[in-house]
DNA sequence: TACAATGTCGACCAGATTAGTCGTGAATCC
DNA sequence: GGATTCACGACTAATCTGGTCGACATTGTA
C-alpha cells in the first residue's frame, strides 16, 4: 500500500477544515466526529500539518485550526508528501529523487509511474475534493427525495 | 513505500532466469551471487513464483528453476501481484477491485492513478527488462573501451 | 485571579509487516 | 549411500502503523 492512513485521514481533516474556512477556527473535536477520526490520532496529523505550515492553530477558548490558504492552492501532491513522506512506490525512485545517483534496472519503469502520479495528484486541489463531496451529497439528497 | 523488496528482487530473479533461458535449470545459488540477494529470502520468492506458475523446479544434482512461459509473455505486472498481492495505492481502490463496494471520498483519484500504473506494468514484460539490462551493459562496455 | 477550554508535545504500546535466517526433510543423480 | 539441490515451516529482529495517554502551555471569560 502506498498511503498510510495518515495521508487518507489527514486529506479528510483538510477538506473539513475547507468546508468551514470562513467559520473561525474549527476545533479537533469536531472534524473527529464529522470525519469519523480518532482524535488523539487526528491530533499528530494536525501537528505535521502545521508544522509545514498547510494549517495555523489557536488555543483556548473558541480556538481550533483553519487553512492558512485558499482550498484552491491547496494541491493533493503536497499535502500527500507532507504527511507520507515521498511517494515513490519503490527505494530506487526514492533516492534518486532524493539527489542520489542509483537507479536499479528497472528504475525507468517506476519512473515514468511516480512522475505520472505526481502530475495527477498535483492537479487536484482541497477546493476540488469539496465540490467532489458536495456534488456527492447533493445527489445522496436528490436520491432520498424521490 | 508501494513495493518491498519481495517484487524488486523477485523481478531480478526472473530476469536472470530469462537470460538462462534453454541452458538448464538454474539453481538457486547462482541467481543469488549474480544478482546479490540474500540465498534464503530468495528461497521464498522463487516458492511463490513457483506455485502461481511462473517457474518450475527440480531437485538433486543439476536440478534448478526455470521459465515456464517464455519471457515476453511475462508481464511485469503479473510478476508483482504475484509477490506483492495488490498494488492498489490507498484502501478503499483494495477493497473495490476485490469486489467490495466502499468507495472513499478520494478514491476517483486513485482508481485513475491504479488504472494508469496497472495499465504501464501489463504492457512491460521480462524479455524487454532483459533487452534493457543486455543494452545497459554494452553501453558500459562501449564507454569501458573508450 | 481562577478556571475551563483548547491545542502541543512526547512517551508509550500492541499488532502487522519486512527482511531475513535456520533447520529439517524430500527428491534426485551418481 | 552420499552428495546435491529444492521445499517448507519455525523463528527473529527491526521497523512501521495506528493508535492512547498524560502533562503542560495558552487563552478567553467570569
Amino acid at each position: 500500500m502506498l498511503l498510510s492512513t495518515k495521508g487518507d485521514y489527514g486529506v479528510r481533516a483538510l477538506i473539513d477544515l475547507a468546508k468551514h474556512a470562513g467559520e473561525g477556527p474549527v476545533q479537533r473535536s469536531d472534524i473527529a466526529r464529522r470525519r469519523q477520526l480518532p482524535e488523539s490520532y487526528l491530533d499528530h496529523l494536525l501537528a505535521q500539518l502545521r508544522r509545514d505550515g498547510f494549517i495555523r492553530s489557536t488555543r483556548g477558548p473558541g480556538g481550533g485550526h483553519e487553512l492558512t490558504r485558499a482550498p484552491a492552492e491547496i494541491t493533493l501532491l503536497a499535502v500527500l508528501e507532507c504527511l507520507e513522506g515521498s511517494l515513490a512506490p519503490i527505494g530506487c525512485v526514492a533516492e534518486a529523487n532524493r539527489g542520489g545517483e542509483s537507479m536499479c534496472g528497472q528504475s525507468w519503469v517506476w519512473q515514468g509511474i511516480y512522475d505520472d502520479m505526481r502530475k495527477r495528484l498535483e492537479g487536484i486541489t482541497i477546493a476540488e475534493l469539496v465540490e467532489h463531496e458536495r456534488a456527492h451529497e447533493r445527489a445522496a439528497v436528490a436520491n432520498y427525495s424521490i
